[in-house]
DNA sequence: GGGATTGTTTAAAC
DNA sequence: CGTTTAAACAATCC
């Protein structure tokens, strides 16, 4: 389940082996042309052939292979892993594309429930006209967090996972950042405290840096590199820890639903 | 077999 | 209009 720091992760670790590479085609696998998202196999393959990687970057949870001219964009969505080579037991069926080189070289797009996709941009514009602020920029402050609260009416955990307001927080990270701001994930976000405002925009941003720090978290299925795992976990205070006790108080922490999702809480820190 | 799981988009309902 | 809910996508696990 890849957030900003598990799709961080992914481009530290890609990111040396493939800049400067030129790209001579990609190739849906498994007659799955829909992983190419923005155009069909031969007009994708028109844009991106011969196109030099200068930089790979990340914008939310979108991996962006920087070009001269142009972006070609990945996103993991929940179980998609980019490999730089296949080792003896990946099951070929679970391959979704293949980004080949003039080097020979490729970066393989591993996908076993196929949501991840490729997408091919003249520009990040598209993108960062749809995404909210980086989490982790400047632009991401304190006076950001509470007035933007202010100006929605909505339940802070959908509104939290709304890549449109902030762009990379996913299930697990916004559990433990409403845990630690002692906010519950069904309260208002008109009516948080400056307060607890605060406490809440410290922890996404010290939740996000220590988490890429600590190469993400894995789960069940967030891996990178040859098989390597994020060491995150064990830092965890709530997410899958449900009928464990919190860490601060002991109280049972309860797994609820809210806006269809998993959710867990501590019902003793979070009221609303 | 049924339900939950995950991120995002889109459509429909409120 | 703003917000909420549900479905769709795919495959697997319990």
């Amino acid at each position: 389940m890849p957030e900003l720091p598990e799709v961080e992760t992914v481009v530290r670790y890609v990111r040396p082996n493939i800049v400067g590479k030129i790209i001579q085609g990609v190739i849906p696998q498994n007659n799955y042309d829909k992983v190419l998202a923005t155009h069909t196999p031969k007009r994708f393959n028109k844009l991106v052939a011969g196109q030099s990687i200068i930089d790979v970057t990340r914008r939310g949870k979108y991996i962006a292979l920087n070009f001269d001219n142009g972006f070609l964009l990945i996103h993991l969505r929940m179980t998609g892993r980019l490999l730089l080579k296949l080792s003896e037991d990946d099951k070929l069926k679970h391959l979704t594309a293949i980004i080949n080189f003039t080097d020979k070289a490729s970066l393989y797009f591993k996908d076993y429930r196929k949501f991840g996709r490729l997408y091919y941009y003249d520009s990040m514009d598209y993108i960062n006209n749809k995404l909210g602020v980086e989490p982790l920029s400047k632009d991401f402050t304190g006076d950001w967090l509470y007035n933007n609260l202010h100006k929605n009416k909505r339940q802070l955990k959908p509104l939290l996972l709304d890549q449109g307001f902030i762009a990379g927080l996913g299930n697990i990270y916004v559990d433990e950042a409403l845990w630690f701001a002692r906010l519950h994930p069904q309260q208002i976000s008109s009516v948080v405290s400056r307060k607890k405002s605060n406490v809440l925009h410290a922890a996404i941003q010290r939740l996000l840096q220590t988490a890429i720090d600590n190469q993400g978290t894995t789960i069940i299925n967030f891996y990178f590199g040859e098989g390597e795992k994020g060491n995150f976990r064990e830092q965890l205070q709530v997410f899958g820890r449900q009928d464990k006790k919190c860490p601060r108080c002991k109280t049972v922490i309860e797994k609820i639903r809210v806006a269809q999702r998993g959710t867990h809480i501590c019902p003793h820190c979070q009221k609303i």
